[in-house]
DNA sequence: ATTTAACATCGTAATATTGCAATATATAAT
DNA sequence: ATTATATATTGCAATATTACGATGTTAAAT
């Protein structure tokens, strides 16, 4: 015990945890906020800009990746990236879907 | 080391991703499209619905509690409960505002 | 007053996440 | 070729989450 039962839900509950597991760390959303902010794809120096350690930004950035959310290129000693365009209002409606769905027929 | 560092982050940081972090779960979500599919307040057996052991349950339920999404009585035999409308729209707001500062201005 | 039913809490095991130092890798510059 | 710079990977410690059995609590029913 103790992982997540994922095979007892639908596909969608678990989509959308998953894309929500990813929102859930202040430094992914500072990483989304931080890339949206500038002009076009990011190459300058975010490990400052968040104020954690290289490694674990290394991490938080793969997170996000992990659910297609970033695109660029990803090799050498610059790395340049932006967010997914496509992904991302997939994602949007996505989560913009179930909040919606969900009625308050109550109280 | 191991824990969130919260204080390098904004407070809408912060609670964006403690809210995300209670979507973060497919039983959580599951829970709440099951008290939105009922009429009125939820009073039946969510642990049969779902299929997770009752304390598990009941630990899900808290954590949804604990951002003020559930309003309704908790104590005695029957626990009746359903969605706050104002929290809820609330945390929809949040999250969709989230959503639309996003702007994707590149690639 | 006892029993029963519904839910909460406690304790604990399994697993996941967060964070970083150390190290590896890969490219650009010299 | 060597050095410098940027990012990835590894390994590990600290902490958090998930799940459930056992037990406690509460209130309605008998």
């Amino acid at each position: 015990m103790g992982a997540t039962k994922s095979h007892i839900f639908t596909t969608t509950q678990n989509e959308l945890a998953q894309v929500a597991k990813v929102l859930a760390h202040p430094a992914r959303i500072a990483i989304l906020q931080h890339i949206s902010k500038q002009e076009g794809c990011i190459c300058t120096d975010l490990v400052e800009e968040i104020g954690l350690a290289q490694p674990t930004i290394s991490q938080h950035l793969n997170e996000i990746k992990k659910i297609g959310l970033l695109k660029g290129t990803f090799e050498g000693k610059n790395l340049c990236y932006c967010i997914d365009q496509d992904r991302w209002l997939e994602l949007k409606q996505l989560m913009n879907t179930f909040f919606s769905n969900i009625t308050l027929n109550c109280c």
